[in-house]
Formats: structure tokens, sequence, C-alpha cells
DNA sequence: CTGTTAGCGCATTCAA
DNA sequence: TTGAATGCGCTAACAG
């Protein structure tokens, strides 16, 4: 890596002052095509390459959006990052990505990161954080957007899904299939669509005139790992159950796993049904009935709303909901 | 989100420099405890929060690196994500990762903000630049380590696995249960890693006496859809194939999707093997032969490399080879 | 232990 | 159409 060349060096080089430089770079204000064509060859000549850093010190602006996720590693999120990217390259936005690995405090310190980097915007998927950790930190950002995360705070737009609808429909599908002892893998009790999920399995479960039972419900990391575990614990103790939800995809699969190690069928002696629709979702046999979620339309509409925000269309804060969909497979027919 | 407090916000209030300020912050020199104290009261009070720009500018140090895939929808590099992740986080630097969907040129324009910003370091995984490309660019950055790539530049520490070595463990695995029309579904062209596999196959098959048929080996691009694809394709044009060598195990899945819509029994009439190892090789039906890296360690040792060149230590350029593993499973017994 | 001076590389006034 | 001065927020090098 040699000496970097600083506009500085092509000006004197050009025999023009730093602001001829920079108005050429940044094809601001008129210029004549003489001196801009020469200029252009001495940046060309000596390797010019403008500062991002000094250029964010200057304007107050970066270039660059946050996007934090809880973990990269899941389908659910690369296929949301995907939409985003694609969005923020064709704006000619760069995205910091972060995996937080479901840890909140390393959540925390990645927000402070992208905060002291004076990140144009920030979407936040998913957060784990508590509801006022979470309002204390959005403070620090200029623009927001969440994603299927609910905050008190108001000033942030917002994609989510309609995780309780979502929570409500696979439970639905098990009862109209006859199922009455119907168990769920819950998840992180971090993760708020966990929780909404499980909103819609008892509103379900009322409706049918079922109260639900807490030793039926149970945590797990969300993961394969998680779901096999968890799995193996809670069909060990009741093997009365039927029928299982899982958090998502990945815990559904390491469900599916324990069911084959513990000799139990799948869906003949127990349902599973999964959420997200995952790629795997449907190449694992038996292929898992699912709710999905639109990911890549997640993230390419979050990341719209961010460039709203950040080109100052503060003014409603948009909220959008997407619908979930039952897809329907042999984990559960 | 409020106006920023300054460091000279805090000098001002706190009634002392901005140097004493910046040591306070940075844990610098040393200060006295009434004073260090008295700072950050008022640091906190105001709610001052350093500005990682205005920093970077001065020190010409960002505490950030660049990581670029070339895609963290496939979990080959979510994992390694994962390593590199894990080690940065506890060496205090901040990771942008970076999808470049397998485009070349989404790969230059990320490398090209990635070096305007000063990052301290990049990571460069299967980078699908051609040869002249990826060492102009390298020499953009003060410290690169390069995963799974070589390039005719010295100036780069290395962590890769041996796929020519792969390449051969698979196809002798083939061998060895008596195949002798093995296929090969090579991948996107631009890869290093599926040239250097299908040299191994070369090598392996002219060991055992046989010929390359260029008419058993196609492209395709480098997951689930571009491998049922392109096994269509093969599989139709060449029913007298008995084993399939894939790219990765994406790809491999897709082959096994394929050979399930064509009838085609796995292993009976087919015997698949992939490259990789992913979370999912293990869960799908039948279980996939395939020929393992450690994702998470290559991760891991190769941001131990970037910070090893980062601190200075140029000396020698490091190259580590991790050593594939053959995992047996149902796909290829 | 603390303050002063200078400058990182650029863009934003203004003036010419 | 171009240039000179000023400052973004911070740290490095030197004094005191």
């Amino acid at each position: 890596m040699s000496e970097r060349v600083t506009m500085a060096d092509v000006a004197r080089e050009a025999g023009v002052s730093k602001m001829t430089v920079s108005r050429v770079v940044n094809k601001k204000g008129e210029i004549s095509p003489t001196t801009r064509e020469h200029v252009l060859e001495v940046i060309k000549r000596l390797g010019y390459r403008p500062s991002a850093i000094a250029r964010g010190l200057a304007t107050n602006r970066t270039g660059t959006i946050g996007l934090v996720v809880p973990d990269i590693a899941n389908p659910f999120f690369s296929e949301i990052a995907r939409g985003v990217e694609d969005k923020a390259y064709a704006a000619d936005y760069n995205v910091f990505l972060c995996s937080t690995y479901e840890d909140p405090r390393r959540e925390r310190a990645v927000l402070n990161s992208l905060e002291e980097k004076l990140v144009d915007g920030l979407l936040l998927c998913s957060s784990r954080l508590a509801q006022d950790d979470l309002a204390s930190v959005m403070d620090d950002f200029a623009a927001v957007v969440l994603v299927n995360r609910t905050v008190k705070n108001d000033d942030a737009s917002m994609v989510r899904v309609d995780s309780v609808l979502g929570g409500r429909m696979a439970t639905e599908h098990l009862l109209a299939a006859g199922h009455r002892a119907i168990g769920f893998l819950t998840g992180p009790s971090t993760s708020f669509d966990g929780r909404f999920r499980v909103t819609g399995y008892h509103q379900a479960l009322a409706e049918a005139g079922l109260a639900p039972r807490a030793d039926w419900q149970q945590g797990c990391t969300s993961n394969v790992q998680g779901g096999l575990e968890a799995a193996h614990e809670l069909l060990a103790g009741h093997p009365e159950l039927t029928a299982l939800l899982c958090y998502n995809d990945l815990v559904a699969v390491g469900a599916l796993q324990a069911c084959s190690q513990m000799g139990r069928r799948v869906p003949e002696d127990l349902a599973i049904i999964g959420f997200d629709d995952i790629l795997m979702a449907a190449l694992v046999t038996p292929a898992l009935t699912t709710c999905r979620s639109a990911q890549y339309e997640i993230g390419f509409q979050a990341m719209r709303l961010l460039l709203d925000r950040i080109h100052g269309c503060r003014g409603g804060c948009e909220e959008i909901v997407l619908p979930p969909e039952l897809i329907i497979r042999a984990s559960a027919p």
C-alpha cells in the first residue's frame, strides 16, 4: 500500500485549487470541459481515491447504513439481507451487516459502533433488546426502520410479518386436522416474534375451547440444535402430544431429527409445523409444513422505507405489515 | 435524534481542555482520578458519544475490517463469517460484511467502497475477480487476507482448503466404489475452488487410467436451483453416468432434487457427492456424502492472520492450508 | 498531570 | 467558471 494521494496532491499537480478537484469528483457546479478533462486525467494518473472518512466528517453523511440481525447463519435473515443489499446497492448505499448471534450485549455493542461510525440509517431486525433499551438506542440514530419488532417509541418506520396471525393460522390448521394436544417450541425468550406466534396459538386454542398448557410450551435456542434438544425434552415428558409448532424452520428441522431418533414418525405420530419457509424447509424429509414470510420482500421494503426516512420524508412513519402464508407440505398435511 | 454533543462541549462544560477529555475517553496517559471522575460525569450527563469518523480521520485507523463473500445466503460463507466476527469482536474490531452475490462488478464496487472507508484490513473470500484485477485491488489495502483464492502477488496472507486434494478424495471414493462414469457439476467458472476441485478430479481419474470427458462436466450457478437445472441437463444428456460430483452442497442438494424428479434413485442409480458439509448436508434425504472444510475455523484463522498483518507483523505472509475431510453418508456410501 | 498548537482530507461558505 | 478561507471532531506532538 503506497502513500495515500489526497485532493491537495491532485490540485497541485493539476495546477488548480482543491475546490475545482472537489467539483470534478462530485460532479457539482459548472466546470469548463477543458479543466475537467485535465483534472480527471491527473486523478487517474496519480491514482487518487477520495477518502470517505474525510468526506463524512465534512458532510455528516457517510453513504452507509447499518443492518443488524440476530443470526446471519439463519437463512431467514440472509434472505432479508439480500433484499436490503439489492435495494441499497441500487441507491448507492453501503451496508454494514452485523450479526449479534442472539446476544443482547453484542447487539448493544454493535449498535454502539454503528452510531459512532455515523451511519446514515439503521435497519434493525428482530431486536433482542428490552423495550427501554431499544427505545433509548433508537434515539442515537437519525433514521431507523424496525423489522419484526415493535416498540413504544413511534419514531421509526416498520416492516413486519403478522406473527400473531401466523401463529393462529398454523394452530388452526392443526386443529382442523383433529389435533388437540399441540405443543410449541417457542424459541428464545428475547424474540418478540416468538411471543406473537404464541399469542396467535393461544387465540386459536381459545376459539376451539381449549386452554393453553404451560407444560406443552418450551423455549429453545433458534437453531437446529436447539430444536433437537428441546424436542427431545418436550416429547419425552409429554408423549401425549400429537402435534408440534416450532419457532422457526431451523427449530422444526431439529424437531424432525429428534423424532427420527426417538422413533416417532412424522406426520403419523407427530405433526410438525415451522415458520419462515426457508429453502431447507422444502428439502428435508418429510418436507416441512410452514408459515411463510416473504423474506426478500421484507428486506427490500425495509430498505425502501429507510431511504425515505434518510431523505427526510419523516412525515408518516410508515408501517408495512406483510401477511404470512401457510405452506402445507408433508410434515403436517 | 438531538444535536450531536462534541468533545468540545464536554471540555467546556467540565472546565478542562479537549485533550483531557480525549485522554479520559481513550484511557490514555495519566490523569488525576478527580478530574477523570468529573469528566466522566459530564460525558454521561451530556450524553457524549465520540465520533469514529473524526477519530478515523485523525488517526488513520478505523477499527473496522471488510469481509467480502460471494454469497452470504450460502451457509458455507455465513459460517466463515461467524468465525471472523467472533475473533473480530474479541479484538474490538467491527466487521463490514459485504456479499457480492457472485457478481464481479458488484465485488469491485464493494471493494472500492471499503477502500474509501479506510478499513484497517480486508478479508476477501473466494474472490471472483480475474488475477490482474485482484492484484491491483489488493494494492489499495493496508492489510489483506485471502480465503480460498490464490493470486500472483504474494503480499497477502492466506487461508485455504486444499481443494485439489478434496477433488481427488471425492473422486477416489467413487472410483473405489467401482464407478467409472463420473460427472461433475463444476459451479461458476469464476470460482477458483471449483477449478481446483476439477483438477483433483482429473488427477484421480488419470491415476485410475481414465481420461476426463468434457461432456461429463458442466458449469452451474452456485445454489440449489443451479444444481437442479444443471443436473437435469447433464443427466438427460448422459444417462450413462453412475456418479456425480457437485461443486458444493447446495448444488448437490439441487442434484438430489433433480434425481427425485427424474426417478433416479440415489445412491442406487446415481451416487452424489458434494463439498463443504453445510448443515443441510446431513439433513436431506438421502444424507449427502461431502467433502468437509472447517468453515468456522477458516474464518477464525483468517481473522487472526489479518490482525497480525494489521498490527505490523508483515514479515512472513503466512499461509494456512486446511485439510478437507470426506464425510461419508448415504448419497455415496 | 494538563493545556496549546497543528492538522487529518474534504466540502461549504463566500468572493473574485 | 474558479479560488481562498474556514471548520467538521478528533488526536499527536510538544510544552508547561
